[in-house]
DNA sequence: GGTGAAACGCGCTATTC
DNA sequence: GAATAGCGCGTTTCACC
């Protein structure tokens, strides 16, 4: 699995996956002539990279304002050790949750949401209180909202060969 | 603008919306045929979305683990009022920051990070200490990762007609 | 703003190296 | 593991509504 991987994340390889990071509807041929290889070959690189589970998925990003949802917030969650994975589950259905990670320290988990309306952020927090305490963060304004992944820089932590 | 996302964010808007959010690969043709429309009005919906800013691009989505970052983590930053646009700046730089939201509160920024080991983290924590107190929360799991975005439902508080 | 047909270009597969 | 060639299909453009 792990051999598979670094067959697969060569210099080219790489360079594919940064490019569908931030295009994922360019052409297989225009990949090609990018990266130097022919269409057939990017398409099996990357049916390649989709079976080992490095390639997850595609999706279009929207803009949520343009949607109607007029805010985003970081909500931190502090459940009592009972209702933690109940919380999750929760979570996991409110269609305003866009993000929920269980984390480390004092607080259970931490939520971000697109909220259309003031008065939906505090029903929504209404909700959320069931679970335990929770502490809202409003997002004013994003400096990276998602990252283009690149391949990691070689560490001394990290012999090859 | 509003008037223009009225028009196109109409039953048949909303659907090609949430089908290019699950996979933004889908051919034209199919997406027609699965909203009822022929291949060149998809296109041409599609299009007008992309110039009205509702849809903003197209993303593979990629495993961090998968890819060497072993794992992610919640860092919340308190800078002093005066370093906070710079720490921005630098978080925008950073290339383990996958998001960087400034908030309201008692922190300014909430940042999601990927790294490939403690000791990445250590280095990373030490870069970012710079710019105020942290705090980090390492992520054991995530419940949600990225919510697909449907129509809202229509309230009370927002009437129509 | 949508349809249907035609031209073009892309993706898929088989073959070869 | 990649290149090349052929075929089927998706995309694009256009006339029409």
């Amino acid at each position: 699995m792990a051999l598979e991987h670094d067959r697969l994340l060569d210099e080219t390889g790489w360079e594919i996956l940064e490019l569908l990071q931030q295009d994922a509807r360019v052409p297989f041929s225009e990949l090609g002539r990018k990266v130097g290889l022919s269409a057939p070959a990017v398409a099996e690189r990357v049916r390649r990279m989709e079976d080992a589970g490095i390639i997850t998925g595609y999706r279009a990003q929207v803009n949520l304002q343009a949607l109607g949802y007029a805010m985003t917030a970081i909500i931190r969650l502090s459940s009592p050790a009972e209702k933690c994975t109940l919380a999750g589950h929760k979570l996991a259905e409110l269609p305003e949750v866009l993000e929920a990670h269980r984390v480390t320290g004092e607080d259970s988990w931490v939520v971000r949401v697109a909220v259309r309306s003031v008065e939906h952020l505090e029903r929504l927090i209404n909700q959320i209180n069931l679970y335990g305490d929770s502490n809202t963060a409003i997002v004013l304004s994003s400096a990276v909202t998602q990252r283009v992944i690149s391949k990691p820089k070689e560490q001394a932590t990290t012999p090859r060969r």
